[in-house]
DNA sequence: CTCTTGACGCAAT
DNA sequence: CATTGCGCCAAGA
């Protein structure tokens, strides 16, 4: 009964997300349990129409704004994570080394 | 079944 | 940081 489908678990991650903050496709395969289905978080985002999911706030490894095309606007992403005060450089996440949030390390 | 593609990750250069 | 190559898994043609 517990049985999450795989976008419900991203989901799940996503939203423990906090303002100002932003976590990587990696860091959300690994903590649902699929430490190498980044890629399929990836295109879940993709297909994601969830008005109260903070995608903006997941972007990959290197704190680059993969998704900012699938968000209708081209710099809504951007926008969006400017306005919780995250410094956004040409669709890249300024000093993201200290921006990552990893949610093995919160859970 | 094979081939391509995708909001990816990582190591090497 | 940019590029290249390889790995990984699912869905569609």
């Amino acid at each position: 009964m517990d049985k999450k489908t795989f976008s419900e678990l991203v989901y799940e991650i996503v939203r423990m997300v906090p303002e100002g903050r932003a976590t990587s496709y990696g860091f959300i395969a690994r903590a649902i349990g699929f430490p190498t289905a980044s890629r399929r978080v990836g295109k879940v985002m993709g297909e994601c129409d969830l008005p109260d999911l903070p995608a903006h706030r997941v972007v990959n490894s290197q704190g680059i704004l993969s998704g900012r095309d699938s968000f209708g606007e081209p710099d809504l992403m951007q926008k969006r994570l400017e306005s919780e005060g995250v410094e956004v450089v040409n669709h890249r996440i300024k000093n993201w080394k200290s921006i990552c949030w990893n949610p093995l390390n919160e859970i």
